[in-house]
Formats: C-alpha cells, structure tokens, sequence
DNA sequence: AATGACCTACCGAATAGTTGGTAAAATCAA
DNA sequence: TTGATTTTACCAACTATTCGGTAGGTCATT
C-alpha cells in the first residue's frame, strides 16, 4: 500500500507521466498514419485526437519529421523483442524459422499499426534517417536469411536461393496487414498454421 | 470512300497524338508517384516533368484525384492483359498458376511503376473509386484463388486454405517491388524460377 | 519564483485549381 | 484554293486553402 503510493507520487513526478504522454503520442500519431498515410496526416490531426491544440502537441514533439521517426523506432523495438529477440535464444534452426512466422505474423494481425508505417511511410523520413531504419530492416532480413542458410547446411532446406526464399518469406508475412481482418472467418492463430504449414512443405523438404 | 478514309485517319493521327500525350503523362505521373508517393509528388511536378506549366497539364487532366485514378486504372489494365488473359487460356491449372506467377512477376521487376501505386497509393482516391479499384483486385485474387482450388480438386495441390495460400502467393509476387533491383545480381528471370521453385515445392504436391 | 503544460494568434510556404488570355492548327465556306 | 471561323494547346498570374511551425502568453503546481 505504501509501496504503491510512493509508486504513484514518483510516477506523478515528471518521467513516468512524461513517458506515458509520449507512449500515447506515438500510439495515436501511429493509428492515424496507419490509417490515412502520413502526408494526409496533419499535426492538428494528431492534436485533435489527443485533444490538444497543435501548438500544445509541439510542446512535446521537436517535428512532425521526427515523430514519425520515433514511431518506427518504437516499431523496429516491438520487432526485436518480439520477434529477433525470441529468435536468438532458439538454437535450432527449424524452430527458429517457426517462431519468426509465428511472432512476426501475430504481431501485425494483432493489428500494431507502427509495424505498418515501418513499411509504408519510408519517404517521409530524411535520407539519414531513412538509412538508419533501412540499416534495421537489413538486419532483420539477415536473421531470417541465415536461418535459412542454416538450415540449408542441415540439407533441411529446398534448393533455394536463401536470399530470394527469405524476401519471399517476409513479404508473405508482412502482406498479412493487407488482406487479414479480425472480423474476418478466421482467427490469427489459424492463418499462423496456414503460413507455417506453407513454409514447412514449401521451404523446407519433406 | 476515299474522302472517308482520309478523314478517318486525320482522326487516328489526332486521337492518337492526344492518347499518346495521356499515355505520356500517366507514365511520367506514374514515375513521379512512385517514386515520392502521391501526396508529395505536386501537379506542379508532374507538369514540369512534362515540361508544361500546371494551367498547361490542367488542359488535358481534370484533377490530381482523377489522375492518379487513371494511372491505378492503367495499371489494372496491364494486369488484365499480361496476366489475366493469359491465365484464362490456359486449361491447366498447374500451368496457369505458373503463368501467373511468372507474367505478374516479370511486369512488377520490370518495374512499371502504375502496379506498384495500384498498391501503395489507395488513400488518394475517392471512396467510390476505391470500391472500383478494389473489386478489380478482388477479381485477380479470385483467379488466383480459383486456380489453387481447381488444383486442390485435382489432388495436386498441399492441405492449404486455398484464400490464404492465394493471398500468400500474391503477397510474395507484389514484394518483389521493394527488394528486386535490377543493377543487382540475380535476373529477373532467375528470381521467377526461384519463386516457381518455391510454389512447386511449396504449393503443390510433390 | 520557477517550471511544466498548455493555448491564442499568427506566419511563410506550398498547393490544387481557376481565369482570362494568345498563337497556331484544324475545319469549313465560297 | 483561300479566307473566315472554330478548336486545340498551351501560359502567366491569381485565388483560396491548408499545413508545419513559432511567438508570446496564461495558469496551476512545486
């Protein structure tokens, strides 16, 4: 009890809230992006759905620029917690490969609208800024395609070009945020098997 | 008769000098929107690339909105004839998901830019012709759909929930406009067999 | 007194689209 | 064929609006 008072008189004191506020600015700012692109997107948007003035918002933002920025940040760190991280810690390639379609292709059925944005709204950012996330994307495109290769020198692979299979791979999970519904007949959990039966028959051999 | 003729093909030579200046300005449009995405690309740019002024543009175009409409309307054509069509003369399924794959591949590594803003670029329309636009995409995703049914039937085709499969597919097709470069150092041609591998062995039945 | 959390009111830049024209080409009448 | 008329293909200049961003203030809490 006391604990928690303390808890919330600290929380109160500056970071916590301040943290919190921002956490609710990228999330708002990532659902309206999401939903309507980031150039239809205005700062007043954004304000409004926060119910502050424009002005008020830019007391905690430096740019319209950098809050897009902040949001993939935030996505690239949802993507490696939940997915690289995950993936690091599984020694065997094949389970690897399974929990990759897995995490990776809740996540956006789940609906995180900054892990869309990552994808879609790279013209929005400056060059160095763009090079930076890209850096990001690379990375994780390798740790899929070395999961392949892997799994190639275990002969559990098809005879695939590791690149092209691992592009292929991602791009048949990150579609999944344009054609899967929540209303839709099937659950996240199903298309998930779906994916995984396609990758275990098609990439793997038999 | 001969007076006829005459005028018919003073009429060809002026329509096509006038379709020809609209096929020229959709794929310089098209180039533009692609490139910088629709809300950042200006009439104004599209005029200069035209090397027009925009009162200059606005003769031939009756808005940016209707524009884009046009180029994403250009872009459903091209599916309709490099990959609908023939898809739809082809009897056997196998070869016809085959063709599929192949002509929706080439047309995307090819690089035509009005596939890729058929895909990116919906936001910019009116509600009504997204509706438009989007039946048309439903219709192809139930070419693809039906054609991975018909090989279901024959027995050919793995366990799959042919909509997932059929959406898989096409995810993995229209990918290939964010990581094929052609300065790299697979051809075109080598990455549709890579990707055929991938259907044959994955898709379909060994 | 100082700071954080806002707001009102504004600015400059950019943009979609229009108006009112001109010069040349195409069409038509004699 | 020629002269008159209409149409096409543009452009300079402008309007109205929106947008990102700022200056300078208020007010409550500390």
């Amino acid at each position: 009890m006391i604990a928690k008072k303390i808890k919330d008189a600290k929380a109160t004191v500056g970071s916590e809230r301040m943290s919190n506020k921002m956490a609710q600015i990228y999330d708002v700012a990532a659902t309206l992006i999401c939903a309507k692109g980031y150039d239809a997107t205005s700062v007043s948007d954004i304000a409004d759905a926060m119910n502050l003035t424009k002005a008020g918002l830019y007391h905690y933002i430096d740019g319209k620029q950098n809050l897009l920025f902040s949001v993939m940040n935030f996505a690239l760190e949802t993507l490696e917690e939940d997915v690289i991280e995950p993936a690091r810690d599984e020694p065997d390639a094949m389970r690897r490969l399974e929990l990759i379609v897995r995490n990776h292709g809740l996540i956006i059925m789940r609906g995180s609208s900054p892990m869309t944005i990552l994808m879609d709204e790279m013209g929005g950012l400056t060059e160095t800024q763009q090079e930076e996330i890209q850096k990001c994307k690379l990375a994780y495109y390798a740790v899929v395609r070395d999961t392949l290769k892997e799994l190639k020198k275990e002969d559990k692979l098809n005879d695939f070009n590791p690149s092209t299979a691992a592009h292929s791979l991602i791009g048949m999970i990150l579609y999944l945020s344009r054609w899967y519904r929540r209303e839709g007949k099937m659950s996240d959990e199903q298309v998930v098997e779906e994916l995984l039966k396609i990758v275990r028959s098609g990439f793997v051999k038999v």
